[in-house]
DNA sequence: TGAATTAATTTAACATGTTAAGTATACTGC
DNA sequence: GCAGTATACTTAACATGTTAAATTAATTCA
C-alpha cells in the first residue's frame, strides 16, 4: 500500500506541482512586461554573461536547443538581443543584449526580486534553503 | 551577492532540473512503450479512478483542460480510453480505460516501479521522503 | 589533402503548455 | 418559464518540449 502512496503522487508529479505553485507568481508579472517564463530565463543568462554562444546559453537557461532557437528569432526580431558571427568558428553564434534588452533586463529584475521575496517569507527562508540542497543534490545524484 | 545568487540558479529553475533529472530516467522507458509522459499520467489517473469525468481527470492528471481535451482525443482514437456521455448532465464525459488500456496499464506500471525504486535506492529513501514533505509543503504553503 | 567523423545550430514533425474565446448544457432567481 | 449566469468542456492561436534528421563548418587522421 506504501508503493501504492508514492506511486500515486509521484515524484516528478510532486516537482511539477511546486514548481507550478511558483511559476503561478511569476507568470502574471512576467506577462505584464511582455515575456514568457523561458524567454526572460534567456535574458536572464545573458544579462549575468553577456557575449555567449548559443550552446552555452542553452546550458545557463536550460533549455533545449530547438527550443532555444525560436526563442532567438523571436527575441532577436525584437531587437532585445543581438547575435554576431564567431570570428574563429563559423558555426558559431555569439549572443548579446541589446541597450533594449538591458533596459528590459533592469525593469523585470527588480519585479522577480520582490516575488522571490514573497515567497522566501512564504515559505520561511530556512525550509527554502533546505528546500534547495535536496533539489540539488537530487538531480547531481541522478545525473552523476 | 546572496541575493544575486539565489536569483542566479532559481527556485523553478531546481525544481525543472530535478524533475528533468527524474524524467530523464521515465521518458525512454514509457516511450518504448509507445506513451508520453503525460499520457502515461492520464491512463494511471484513470487506472487508480475509472469512471471520472474530464474535470476530475484533468485535476488528477494535473494537466490543464486543453492539454487534456487532446490527449484524450488521441487515447481514444487508439482505444486506450473510452468516453461516455453523462446521463444526468449532457455537458460532462466519463472517462475509463478499455481492456487494452487496463492491459498497457499492467505492461508499463512495473517498470515505472521498478525505476521508482531505482531513484529511491540512489538518492537515499529518507532524503527522497524529506524532499517529498518540503514539496508538498511549499506547494500548499503559495496555494493556500 | 581529402574522406570520414565530430560539433554547432537549425529544421521538421508532433505533443503539450498557456491564455482567451467559443459552445452547449445546467442552474438560479424572478 | 425564461433571462442571466455559471459550468464543462472544446477550439484557436501561439509558444515551448521532445526527438530525429538536415545543414554547415571544424577536426582528425590515414
Amino acid at each position: 500500500m506504501d508503493n501504492l502512496r508514492q506511486f500515486e503522487h509521484s515524484l516528478p508529479m510532486e516537482l511539477l506541482k511546486a514548481r507550478e505553485a511558483a511559476m503561478a507568481k511569476f507568470r502574471p508579472m512576467l506577462r505584464d512586461h511582455g515575456l514568457t517564463e523561458q524567454q526572460w530565463r534567456v535574458i536572464r543568462a545573458l544579462a549575468d554573461f553577456d557575449r555567449i554562444d548559443a550552446s552555452e546559453l542553452a546550458r545557463r537557461s536550460f533549455l533545449l536547443a530547438p527550443s532555444l532557437t525560436r526563442i532567438l528569432q523571436h527575441l532577436v526580431e525584437q531587437k532585445l538581443v543581438g547575435r554576431l558571427a564567431d570570428s574563429s568558428d563559423q558555426r558559431r553564434s555569439v549572443l548579446t543584449l541589446t541597450t533594449k534588452g538591458r533596459k528590459l533586463f533592469s525593469e523585470v529584475a527588480p519585479d522577480s526580486a520582490a516575488l522571490y521575496e514573497d515567497i522566501e517569507t512564504t515559505f520561511g527562508k530556512d525550509r527554502l534553503e533546505d528546500l534547495y540542497g535536496l533539489l540539488e543534490a537530487f538531480h547531481r545524484s541522478l545525473n552523476g
